[in-house]
DNA sequence: ATAGGGTTAG
């Protein structure tokens, strides 16, 4: 790499000739330039070899193989360098795919070309548009790889700019500019488009047909295959797997039983119209996508021949219907399993909440991609392990394999779990350096900075969001006001956001908890009702056990209770529970033995009731009742799981459990807890606070 | 060694 940067001082602001064959860039690489002009066949012939097989290499075993390789051919023959380019595009290295393009000794318009598709297959159009610019030379491809870079991208109008003004067109640059306007969403510009083509190929009909399903319109799209009669399988393959994606299998099936088998009698047909492996997967996907799973195992089963996506569809549609033994049957009979394989089992396992086993294949697989890491890190987050999360989060950039987008979410997440504000920034760092910072990433960084307690940060980034803000962004940022208490602000924010996005269920549960954190007991309970009137949204059982948590705590015992009996769902543990919370607080004796009754028979093995009754007991001072509560605990075997809270300081991570004293400063800390406590009683009248305990046992 | 259309993983 210290080689390559030093050459790529020495290049930097040199240009390439206009020429169609390879020029030296710098001046002083002249051996090498001589060579090439003295190279004989033979030589020639022994590079395509080398280059082949380092194609092959790079294929096969990745990138650290393919560069022992490459070090031994990289001075010779500048479609060695090409080969390496690509393969760190097709890696969607493009750092290094950069670092290689400026320390080349040489480059043709291939490395150019190949350099421009590094940048548009990473979404960073620019970077390649400031490329096109400035190469010494452009041929159809060149164009044909922005068109489509700008279509990918969204830029639809600069892809129609570029397309008109390339001076000669072939059908590739047809097929991407309709691409592009169908992705667009411009259908009608599209056809018109299309209808103007001069020529067509086989990839014509696929895209407009493509293009139309991905639109919604699967009529349109079986209208157009139809009519073109092609016998074009990719096409037919095309609808069957958009049928499939919608979940309209029996659709799919009549367009996979119109193309010839050609299996039995070998006839199939003259112009190769015939079943082939992407439509039998195809076929299985879509019995996946509709559950089912025995449908596509029966097709698994009966197909000619089977490739790594029919396995890994397979593998798939067990780990989608949690069948996960079957997927790892299938895995155990596969010849390779690849790398797709092992990241399925990775995410089948781990959205088990087995992580243990997700992690036991993830140390199993031989090469690790982003994704690998990716799915193991958000399995983590998940479920909850945050350290583990960071863990692998760290083990990974020592590895090398450069994090992206969702592992940096991941991260975030992690962090927010941990409400760790110093690992949190560091991994916002990152952010800033390495990846585009997208919708997603901003509504990452917003729950962060909200969850480790700096809603100032979390009101920055969702502000200076240069990106849309979607419905995440929004219920992000309500929710961080919720929990600070800002229950006026997280007001303000959600009629702002009744302007710009429909609220979900989510948005919700937020707004009911800022209402019931900030005492605004009215206001929360018309956002309730406007939920099913206003928003079309019924209700789950969490906004229930939010509104009787917000009408129970501030004192409105019977309607709480009013509002559980005529629950058209049953109310859960959480409802029963926050009911029994606002009868301690108010000391309801008769309501909470009710709720408390309730409790133990939807969540029998829970302490909750146990606890929360004890406390009762123990509050007045029925200390022989408190006991017999305890008791009557233990000999249920239900045991209360300790309840930890934590802090981090400059001085590092602070833990603490309840009536835990092992804190070297315990008794200020303690001393400091009672005061607030008595503070807050004084302010707001809320009888004892079941939050600030330092005396339980 | 580079461009458009088809099926799988975060």
């Amino acid at each position: 790499m210290i080689l390559l940067r030093r050459a790529e001082r020495s290049t930097r602001y040199l240009f390439l000739e206009r020429s169609s064959r390879a020029q030296p860039v710098s001046t002083c690489s002249s051996d090498s330039a001589a060579s090439e002009g003295a190279a004989s066949d033979e030589v020639d012939s022994f590079f395509r070899q080398q280059n082949s097989a380092l194609a092959r290499l790079l294929h096969l075993r990745g990138l650290q193989h393919g560069w022992r390789l490459f070090g031994e051919l990289r001075r010779r023959n500048v479609v060695t360098w090409n080969t390496m380019l690509a393969a760190h595009v097709h890696h969607r290295e493009i750092v290094r795919a950069r670092e290689l393009f400026d320390g080349m000794p040489r480059r043709d318009v291939v490395s150019w070309n190949t350099m421009l598709l590094g940048y548009s297959l990473t979404g960073q159009i620019e970077n390649a548009r400031h490329l096109f610019d400035r190469m010494p030379e452009r041929d159809t491809f060149s164009w044909n790889i922005m068109i489509s870079g700008y279509g990918r991208c969204g830029w639809i109008i600069d892809a129609v700019h570029l397309f008109e003004k390339m001076p000669v067109k072939n059908v590739v640059s047809w097929n991407a500019v309709v691409t592009g306007l169908l992705a667009n969403g411009e259908v009608d510009w599209a056809m018109e488009m299309w209808s103007k083509m001069p020529i067509r190929d086989s990839a014509t009909l696929s895209t407009v047909v493509s293009g139309l399903a991905r639109n919604g319109m699967l009529e349109a799209a079986e209208r157009h295959l139809l009519k073109a009669d092609e016998g074009d399988v990719d096409a037919y393959n095309t609808l069957v797997a958009a049928f499939g994606r919608v979940g309209r299998v029996d659709d799919a099936r009549r367009l996979f039983e119109m193309i010839p088998s050609g299996c039995r009698d070998g006839k199939g047909s003259a112009n190769g119209f015939q079943r082939n492996v992407v439509s039998w997967n195809s076929m299985i996907m879509g019995y996946v996508k509709a559950g089912g799973i025995r449908s596509a195992r029966r097709l698994f089963d009966e197909m000619p021949e089977r490739d790594r996506f029919s396995w890994n569809t397979m593998i798939a549609g067990y780990v989608q219907s949690q069948e996960l033994d079957e997927a790892a049957a299938l895995l155990q009979q596969m010849p390779e399993p690849d790398e797709r394989t092992w990241n399925l089992m990775i995410s089948g396992f781990a959205r088990s909440g087995d992580v243990e086993r997700a992690q036991r294949c993830f140390e199993r697989m031989p090469h690790r991609s982003a994704i690998s890491w990716n799915t193991i890190i958000a399995g983590y987050e998940r479920v909850g392990e945050y350290r583990a999360a960071m863990s692998l989060f760290s083990r990974m950039l020592a590895s090398g394999v450069a994090p992206d987008g969702h592992t940096l979410s991941s991260a975030l997440g992690a962090c927010a779990g941990l409400a760790s504000l110093r690992q949190g920034a560091q991994v916002h760092q990152l952010v800033t350096k390495r990846v585009a910072v997208d919708t997603p990433i901003n509504n990452a960084l917003v729950t962060m900075y909200s969850r480790c307690g700096s809603l100032t940060d979390a009101r920055r980034t969702f502000d200076s969001m240069t990106t849309r803000k979607d419905v995440v962004s929004w219920n992000a940022i309500i929710s961080g006001y919720a929990q600070h208490g800002h229950a006026e602000e997280a007001l303000r924010l959600f009629s702002r956001m009744e302007e710009e996005v429909r609220p979900t269920h989510i948005t919700f549960i937020s707004v009911l908890h800022a209402c019931c954190h900030g005492g605004l007991v009215e206001e929360g309970r018309q956002c309730f009702d406007s939920m099913a009137r206003d928003h079309g949204i019924d209700p789950r059982v969490e906004h229930y056990a939010a509104l009787v948590d917000l009408l129970g705590r501030h004192g409105r015992l019977e309607e709480a209770m009013g509002i559980v009996g005529g629950m058209p769902v049953p109310p859960d543990r959480t409802v029963w529970g926050a009911l029994l919370g606002a009868c301690r607080v108010h000391r309801n004796d008769e309501l909470a033995r009710i709720a408390m009754a309730a409790l133990a028979a939807v969540d029998p093995a829970g302490s909750a009731p146990y606890v929360l009754l004890c406390n009762m007991h123990a509050g007045v001072g029925r200390w022989a009742e408190a006991a017999e509560v305890r008791e009557a605990m233990e000999q249920q075997g239900i045991r209360k799981q300790a309840g930890y809270s934590w802090i981090e300081l400059q001085s590092g991570l602070h833990v603490f459990a309840a009536g835990d004293k092992s804190h070297p400063l315990a008794l200020e800390i303690l001393a400091t807890a009672d005061s607030c406590s008595r503070a807050i009683r004084d302010e707001t009248h809320a009888g004892d606070l079941p939050c600030i305990q330092p005396h339980s046992s």
